[in-house]
DNA sequence: TAGTGGTCTAGACCACTTA
DNA sequence: AAGTGGTCTAGACCACTAG
């Protein structure tokens, strides 16, 4: 019943194709073909060595790539071995989402409105300033292909002596918060919910209410560890599906 | 403004910590203190191999990480730079998703439905078998400190040759259909969306109709690429959140 | 004690970029 | 041509596990 396999077994050395990386491929297909099957344990890095005719450290690094991305666990003293599927390895990436509002040529946002208010206590807790400071307050909303896909709320701290903050009420591209224009942001915290459409949302994102949607969440934080930004993004769900696999499938990583 | 840093800025040979996790980690600070801002080109590796007494494969290493973890992208001839953060590069775990049902102590999964019909067209198309063929169906829910916070759904090849599907119907743990015990899974595609939940559903976990909740698909194939379950999960959004940051915050991977 | 993985050295050669 | 990262060698020593 197995497929006939037009696999390499030895290292290419003309190849253009790093050697490490035709091990790990041959070793990550070997493991797909079920010649290692969960649970089993892998050739040790001596054999591996000498049976691939390359060195050690090149071994070593084949070994780490595949423990980075959970297809073996190493455990020094017993060996390598193969890991069984579990879903907790599983991680979703937010490519999709970013894509979203990052195809420049199909992505448009729109400034819906931007004002200065004072902080609620929700606000002012989650940027870490006293209720009452002021704060800046947008409203985006963001277009794919000229379909409203993501409604986009943030609150910004509102210091006079920060540049930045006026500088992001002229921002009509939210690619520019992320993506490197503004040095200033460090770093960030997000979270995903699932959500129903309010009225609101629901009118601007020509849906009704009551449709299940994505809230995405997020926090981020200047070099001094102080909250900057607070807001979300309403994304509806049959805009955005989170897609990924599990198990011994998928390409080279970087490396 | 900047906090007084007790960082270190040397290799501690003596330190049982690596000499790579302790590089990447003065690295990783010094870019989180803004020493390097997105965008910055670290020092060269023959630099930092003078600077911090280590030999090249070993700063090659700590660079490696740092790439695989997002910070900082390197350019053959050119150097390696400080990344600034997206949006995109952030990834959810499912570790959380998993504990639901994988704490022993507190998770019980309770066994609803089971039993064998005939693929309906959608169905049969998920599992790659003709209409009409013979699937097991089940239905489970899962409950965590005594409240119901997953409804499952899930439907299996049936294949009297096949041992895995009887052994797979006794399972009333779901820990076993992933974590290696049935060593029969090769891979497996995930996917996210956010629903509402049905009157079936709202009902089995003590919500109401329409309440915002998590559906996650999966279909998990053997190691013929074939196939062999098809489901998914439900569960409520406010038992659940993903959570996770983007930039330089984090601790140590692997290696 | 033998075998395993974990770390590290001190280079080498190559490909690529920039000037 | 000079400088950068990308790959790789041929070992070494260590920590850990098992019989």
């Amino acid at each position: 019943m197995t497929l006939g396999a037009k696999v390499a077994d030895t290292i290419d050395r003309d190849s253009y194709i790093p050697a490490y990386v035709q091990l790990a491929d041959i070793l990550r297909q070997q493991i797909a073909a079920g010649v290692f099957k969960p649970g089993d344990q892998l050739p040790s890095e001596a054999q591996l060595c000498r049976r691939y005719n390359v060195s050690p450290m090149t071994v070593r690094r084949v070994i780490n790539m595949l423990v980075d991305e959970g297809v073996v666990v190493a455990i020094q003293g017993r060996g390598t071995f193969v890991k069984p599927i579990e879903l907790g390895t599983a991680f979703f990436s937010l490519q999709d989402f970013q894509n979203l509002f990052t195809n420049q040529e199909e992505s448009r946002v729109k400034l819906l409105e931007t004002r200065i208010l004072t902080a609620d206590q929700r606000t002012a807790q989650k940027l870490a300033v006293e209720p009452g400071r002021r704060v800046v307050f947008i409203r985006r909303l963001i277009f794919q292909t000229g379909q409203p896909v993501l409604y986009h709320k943030e609150y910004l701290v509102y210091d006079p002596y920060r540049p930045l903050i006026e500088a992001e009420m002229e921002v009509t591209s939210l690619y520019g918060l992320f993506s490197g224009k503004g040095t200033n942001l460090k770093w960030g915290e997000l979270s995903i919910e699932a959500t129903v459409l309010t009225e609101e949302e629901a009118e601007l994102l020509k849906s009704s209410a009551g449709t299940a949607a994505f809230r995405l969440e997020h926090i981020f934080y200047d070099f001094e560890d102080h909250p900057v930004s607070w807001g979300w993004f309403i994304c509806p769900s049959n805009r955005l599906r989170f897609r990924t696999t599990v198990g011994v499938r998928g390409k080279e990583r970087t490396g």
